[in-house]
RNA sequence: GCGAAAGUAGCUCAGUUGGUAGAGCGCAACCUUGCCAAGGUUGAGGUCGCGAGUUCGAGACUCGUCUUUCGCUCCA
């Protein structure tokens, strides 16, 4: 049994492949670092949060369509996203402190050094000089600022240059001549610069002179927005409305971890709202509470999941923010709200030459529209779900039993049927209800080992009822139904079966 | 990528100073019991992560390598 949090996230990993739900990739060549596999069970979990997420996107709200666009698209779709320049970033570590700095970063710091002297030498003169001072002359003629800030846009020139031309010996003689040293360390022993881009490439043509460099998609956003003008026309839409997706994206991460948390492969919720430009922020605002409370419609409890918002930016953004949810690790980032603004839009206008607008019949203009994200990890999702269901149980008995408490309506297995003794016809009523319920619901009938044995394996992968046909229910044909959480039970006439089920696996209504 | 630790059956682990691989649980078959994992019998499953080296002989010692975990670093 599990005494802290780090004992129980391992034991949840375990039973994630003990049970098939999740192995690591290619395991028998020894696993493929941060890929992983999803299981018999798995894969039936995942495909139900998947169709949950689908569902409340597009039955929920009448003016939300679900695409599902390529993981291959064209090259230039990543240089108007800006993932070409943002994703590729030359890093270099410190020696002597371990420390690992991304160059422009280091450069740029250097730079803001510099540019405080000038702001001192500016401030002492306007001391100086009172009403009279004129600062853009000042800053013209002044031989200590005029020098500094050459200075700086010759390392300006210098740095984009030899970035353009990706030549990460030029970015470390920059650091060199600069006579940076680590902030921790102190020193200047640094190792090569190294360009680590963050996307993957691919080659599309067969014959390598003639083919062209494709990235996988790092995010399944891009894959809306140059659908945006095909939906629109097509699905005679109205601002606002929606285009959600589900997909995989690739993301060549520098260092992968925490089990699913973070992969290499990986598969988003996407969901991109247009909306009237000004109306932006109303719109953040709902989606940010419509998609906490669906979350919170899981029932994990209100303090398992939390707002973050962010100070820092990303260069498309004018708000975002993240639901968290409390992981066996922490308090980690599950989905992601962003206020877009019309920046991809307008930038595949540039890029394309095509017109990316709506025509708004109410003011009889057109505008770009802004864009409001809302981006679940499926796979964080997934996490949330068994490590909130993960549950080692000490009974009153002083017995422990493993059980998964999934949603009811997520539970991979729904029902399984199991005949108390395998003789005296109970296996083939058994087999009968069974095959009255199995194209509804997911069953497993099990006849093997003692009863109390079959229920807990059921626990383990969370069924949440079992139905147990005993000597009884040839007589009356009552069964008895026995509850995965409280391992209650009841007995039900198997006529009214069907009902019991439907009540039992309805989905919450955010 | 750096540092630390680990890797033996599906899982959890044992394996003494180097001498031809073990246990419990699980799994499968049969018998028995029959409402909360605990009976009996039998069986399947491992080139000890991989590759070199030392040795007459390596699961154990040395080196390399891969993978995992933790801590840094990155995360639009």
């Amino acid at each position: 049994m599990a005494t802290n949090n780090d004992d129980l996230f391992k034991n949840l990993i375990s039973h994630c492949k003990e049970y098939g739900f999740v192995f690591p990739s290619s395991e028998i060549y020894d696993g493929l670092s941060a890929v992983y596999d999803y299981g018999q069970y798995g894969s039936e979990l995942k495909n139900n949060i998947r169709a949950f997420w689908w569902n409340s996107m597009t039955r929920l709200h009448e003016n939300i369509v679900g695409i599902d666009s390529a993981i291959f698209m064209h090259p230039t779709t990543w240089k108007a996203s800006g993932h070409v320049d943002a994703f590729n970033d030359p890093l270099v570590d410190n020696k002597d402190s371990k420390k690992r700095y991304r160059a422009d970063v280091l450069i740029e710091d250097h730079l803001a050094k510099i540019e405080a002297k000038i702001d001192k030498e500016v401030a002492k003169a306007r001391d100086r000089f009172g009403d009279a001072f004129n600062e853009e002359q000042f800053r013209s003629t002044n031989p200590r600022v005029v020098e500094n800030q050459g200075k700086i846009d010759a390392i300006n020139d210098r740095f984009k240059l030899a970035m353009d031309a990706s030549d990460m010996v030029a970015v470390k003689q920059i650091i060199i001549d600069l006579e940076i040293a680590c902030p921790v360390s102190g020193t200047r022993n640094w190792t090569d610069v190294r360009q680590f881009n963050l996307m993957f490439s691919t080659q599309m043509g067969s014959v390598s002179e003639e083919s062209s460099t494709l990235y996988l998609r790092p995010e399944t956003a891009q894959g809306i927005f140059v659908n945006f003008l095909n939906v629109y026309k097509t699905g005679r839409m109205k601002i606002p409305f929606g285009i959600a997706q589900t997909g995989k994206a690739f993301r060549n991460e520098i260092v992968a971890r925490q089990f699913i948390f973070r992969m290499r492969e990986f598969e988003q919720m996407e969901m991109q709202f247009f909306v009237k430009p000004g109306t932006e922020m109303e719109w953040y605002e709902f989606w940010k509470s419509t998609r906490m409370k669906w979350h919170r419609s899981l029932g994990f409890g209100e303090s398992s999941h939390r707002f973050h918002d962010h100070i820092k930016l990303a260069h498309y953004a004018n708000a975002a923010c993240d639901i968290e949810f409390l992981f066996p690790f922490g308090f980690k980032e599950l989905e992601g709200i962003h206020s877009r603004t019309d920046f991809d839009l307008k930038s595949h206008e540039s890029y394309s030459g095509k017109k990316l607008q709506y025509f708004d019949p109410e003011i009889n203009e057109s505008y770009v529209p802004y864009v409001v994200e809302t981006s679940v990890g499926l796979d964080r999702l997934f996490l949330a779900v068994l490590s909130n269901a993960y549950t080692e149980e000490k009974l009153e008995d002083g017995a422990e039993r493993i059980v998964l408490r999934i949603p009811a309506f997520l539970a991979p297995v729904k029902v399984a049927v199991l005949p108390l003794v395998k003789k005296d016809g109970l296996p083939e009523l058994s087999r009968e209800i069974m095959d009255s319920i199995k194209s509804d619901y997911l069953c497993q009938y099990d006849e093997k080992d003692s009863i109390g044995k079959r229920y807990r394996r059921q626990d383990a992968i969370g069924t949440p009822i079992c139905i147990t046909v005993d000597h009884q229910s040839l007589e009356d044909g009552t069964v008895t139904i026995r509850h995965r959480d409280s391992m209650r039970q009841e007995r039900v006439n198997k006529n009214d079966l069907d009902q019991m089920l439907i009540q039992s696996f309805k989905h919450p209504r955010p």
